[in-house]
RNA sequence: GGCGACGUAGCCAAGUGGUAAGGCAGGGGUCUGCAAAACCCCUAUGCCCCGGUUCGAAUCCGGGCGUCGCCUCCA
């Protein structure tokens, strides 16, 4: 059974999928205005961490993930930048899939954008209007919240606590301050789409209930986001779904921790966000995308430079054993010792710790005990059947936390650098320690770890899962 | 002001009633020409503080203190 905490009950709560064998999942993407930052990164990775283990589970997934690409912050920066909407988008969709793709996340089955969905939008404006949900004034559509009495209960507010400290919102034509634009008319220097109402264009929070209703169908399984969505857009959502479908239209939210630097954080408008284009040109991908789920994805993560190197550290010890097993070949046997039944029962352990609510952090700590158990059967003399099943381990694992960095082509550095460990050990055994030492210095100048062994020399590519050098500032 | 989350070793971080996972850093040892890697051992009698419930609490309850988030665009 898989176990997810729910924010709508506050509990863990079983996924039990709507159509059996099927889990559908719906995700709020990005508004692209500006370039992905890591408060972007993290629900990406989290969500294919998610999918990856739920079809390791047997599941089929289908995986929506929105992109808002009609909106406010978009018509400002068009302004400012005299480019149009359609060129800003179409450039940080891109950027945001070159970036997300080099952090091992695999493309959604489906990554809809509002501007090709006006048609959905509508439709479930105009539906809600014929309930009398919503209302027009003016040009523009709100939603009536107070016809919703569960309003709020996502997010955890009640209405008369909330009229208390309300911002004002000096619109005129709402009929309480509560109420949200489902549709906002265009000003006269505004772009805008032609509707019922006249021209203008979707809320933001209707996109998503329009795109999922759309792709997913009415009730789906799982609803994901930052935790800053929680409200007001998720609280939107539901009250939207709600009205149209007289019902719940997700059986389970999930809202992912935010990201901090210093303590604060991460957003466009604080202009603070750890760029990932720029983080990637310091870190390697794996170490990112890995360092993204050292912690449950449901806490805050502060982010710091000393902390991803230091992940960084630990990771390298993962893949210095995937160097020394990624060409054992397969065995069955394993003697009747503690390390290897740690071997043995690896799969099923990794596994289960993924069933309760994703626990990427304890399934971390689970790969590490198996890779000690490894090296403690190769120092137990059963280094073939310890190499087998640790090899064997790590691919299961890798396989839905993605922590191994893609095999390089060989390059003539690598041709090098063996011609290197000859010549050094050439001069070891004539007994040139001096010399050989002066080669080994190369060779980790070169960013190689150098690994002696009994039976022979191994190189390990440090650059791999270091921190890379820091370009000296001038 | 309202609502919510969090506070675990030098650092990061799991753990929601049964006697503190894992990683980094550090110390001692084994191995090694040396170094690195690896292995073994050590590093929180205690989980922000004070009370309470319980045979038993990091975990539940009450009260403090502190940090952060949402209430406005935000993943």
């Amino acid at each position: 059974m898989i176990a997810v905490y729910d924010s709508l009950n506050r509990r863990m709560t079983e996924l039990v999928p709507q159509r059996p064998g099927h889990v559908s999942i719906y995700t709020c993407g990005v508004t692209p205005y500006d370039h992905t930052h890591l408060g972007h990164a993290r629900p990406a990775v989290v969500w294919d961490v998610i999918r990856r283990h739920l079809m390791r589970r047997g599941y089929i997934v289908s995986y929506v993930q929105n992109f808002t690409d009609i909106d406010d912050k978009l018509i400002q920066r068009s302004r400012e930048t005299g480019r149009s909407i359609e060129s800003l988008a179409e450039e940080y969709i891109a950027e945001y899939h070159a970036l997300t793709l080099e952090l091992s996340v695999e493309p959604p089955d489906f990554a809809p954008r509002v501007s090709g969905n006006l048609d959905a939008i509508v439709d479930y404006i105009r539906r809600l209007i014929e309930s009398e949900y919503a209302y027009s004034a003016d040009g523009s559509v709100y939603f009536r919240v107070s016809r919703d009495p569960e309003y709020g209960r996502l997010s955890g507010r009640n209405l008369n606590d909330m009229r208390e400290g309300f911002r004002i919102d000096p619109d005129p034509f709402k009929e309480r301050a509560e109420d949200f634009a489902l549709w906002k008319k265009s000003q006269v220097d505004e772009p805008g789409w032609e509707s019922p109402w006249g021209k203008g264009r979707p809320g933001w929070h209707i996109e998503c209930s329009a795109m999922a209703r759309r792709y997913l169908g009415a009730r789906f399984d799982l609803h994901g986001g930052g935790m800053d969505l929680l409200f007001p857009h998720h609280e939107n959502e539901r009250a939207q779904s709600r009205a149209l479908l007289g019902g719940e239209p997700v059986s389970i939210w999930v809202h992912s921790g935010l990201i901090t630097q210093g303590g604060v954080k991460m957003s466009k408008s604080l202009k603070n966000g750890v760029n990932v284009g720029a983080l990637l040109e310091r870190y390697s991908p794996h170490v990112v995308r890995t360092y993204l789920l050292s912690v449950h994805y449901r806490s805050p993560l502060d982010y710091d430079d000393a902390r991803i190197s230091e992940w960084g550290q630990g990771l390298a010890r993962i893949e210095r054993l995937w160097e020394e097993v990624r060409l054992a070949p397969p065995t069955q046997d394993l003697p009747e010792e503690e390390w290897a039944q740690e071997l043995a029962l690896f799969e099923e352990r990794f596994l289960s710790t993924l069933d309760e609510d994703f626990n990427t952090a304890r399934a971390f700590a689970v790969v590490f005990d198996m890779v000690a158990a490894t090296y403690r059967g190769i120092e137990s003399g059963r280094g073939e059947a310890a190499r087998a099943w640790a090899r064997r381990n790590l691919l299961v694992a890798d396989s839905i936390l993605g922590f191994l960095a893609p095999v390089k082509p060989a390059t003539t550095d690598g041709y090098l650098a063996d011609t290197l460990v000859e010549r050094r050990n050439q001069a070891r055994q004539e007994g040139n320690f001096q010399w050989a030492d002066m080669l080994r210095d190369v060779l980790i100048q070169s960013g190689y770890e150098v690994l002696d062994g009994p039976h022979g020399t191994r190189l390990f590519r440090r650059e791999d899962t270091h921190a890379k050098p820091t370009p000296k500032k001038q």
